[in-house]
DNA sequence: GCAAAAGTGTTTGAGGTACACCCATGC
DNA sequence: GCATGGGTGTACCTCAAACACTTTTGC
């Protein structure tokens, strides 16, 4: 027992929202819990921070490790440190907020023997602790950022046809947009670019394909 | 040295930013620091997390503690967890924002022996640790909170006049703004009402006085 | 009567919303 | 040639911004 202080410590933990679009569906990473507590159920990925770690690098980290997952962006959400949250100890846990492409997700959960999948938010499993909590927050965030006329364009992957973007804040937002509104705006914005290449599927006209102009950095404090 | 642990464990603080409207001017309460690290300098209010205390009835209590003021309202603000940031032992802490009237800061810094004062946000000494860092973040949510059209009605005292709601948001915003549109869009909201009284100051009009009508819980999570 | 702040409407421009048809492709 | 989604323009309406004079008071 190495550790000593004069007063109790808490422990401190990082939780991380990992939302992709798959599937024309807005999802989320879960593993599946090996020991106890809630041994078997589904959680948000997340650990503890080391002694000598930041708190965004505890949380890329942990994603790394629980599910293979490097993320790209990471944006602090929010604290939660309810004393009775964790039945162990008192955890305090910063969570945190992933929007990654679903293409960034593919050799996906092939890690650390961890079980890992994603959810649609609108079909998901009993989660331990207060993750529910956590994430109708996340939901709330991503749903915020985008009335504030942010473009999703962290879920998106390297290139992507107007509609596909479409269908992201629409499944963010829960509503349907107009298309010729949606791309006028989108137009306005100059945030992205045609890569001049075009998207064949279906028996329909083939869809130019995009890419973000300049990736911006959300960095965190 | 009673409190031991299988790994090591953080330090979890809380750090409260009270602004207030006082003079005219946007200020913040600062505390003098008496013991070592940054001794004899200021601070924000703030200390240590019960092991049994919730995050923001840590916050609450150590302002109280530290200044005599009872906050009304206190948003979770962000939290700061670089390893250096505090040279004794590992501390993260969890900062909330506390808009206070004025008027409840009167009888004020006069409970725990400690120096506490009201600083101009324009006028500000060297602060401890990482703090001028969580003003500076503090000081852009207040505005953010303004542009969203939410008026700062937590910073307003229990009766006050248009023009002095309006100053309020003029120096959060660091612009000076319409009086006729921003006495039209305060009366769109139907968010205050007139009291019936006036404020007779100076040898000019006396101003209709206001309340909120009802306030809001901005509770946290 | 004069200085000083309170109070009060209208016009204009920008941006958001509603809305329908032709285009390019695969089968 | 037909079914399928891709792409495009205009009219209207709402909201935000600009702007000046009268009112009430203390001295």
């Amino acid at each position: 027992m190495p550790y000593r202080y004069d007063y109790p410590h808490p422990a401190v933990a990082v939780d991380i929202v990992v939302f992709t679009i798959d599937d024309a569906d807005l999802k989320v990473l879960l593993i599946r819990r090996r020991g106890p507590p809630f041994a078997g159920g589904w959680a948000l990925p997340g650990g503890f921070v080391g002694i000598d770690e930041s708190l965004k690098r505890a949380a890329w980290r942990e994603l790394r490790e629980e599910t293979g997952v490097s993320a790209g962006i990471l944006e602090q959400l929010h604290t939660f440190g309810h004393p009775q949250r964790d039945p162990r100890e008192r955890v305090i846990s910063v969570a945190y907020l992933a929007p990654v492409p679903a293409d960034r997700l593919r050799p996906e959960p092939a890690s650390d023997a961890r079980e890992a999948r994603l959810f649609s938010v609108s079909d998901l499993p009993l989660l331990a602790f207060d993750h529910a909590k956590i994430l109708r927050l996340a939901r709330e965030r991503l749903r915020q950022k985008l009335e504030k006329s942010v473009l999703p364009l962290e879920l998106m992957g390297a290139s992507f046809t107007l509609t596909e973007l479409q269908r992201a804040c629409e499944l963010i937002l829960g509503v349907t947009l107009d298309k010729r509104n949606f791309h006028k705006k989108v137009h306005i914005m100059d945030v992205i670019e045609a890569t001049g290449e075009e998207w064949r599927e279906g028996q329909h006209r083939p869809a130019k394909l995009y890419r973000v102009k300049s990736r911006r950095d959300l960095t965190d404090r």
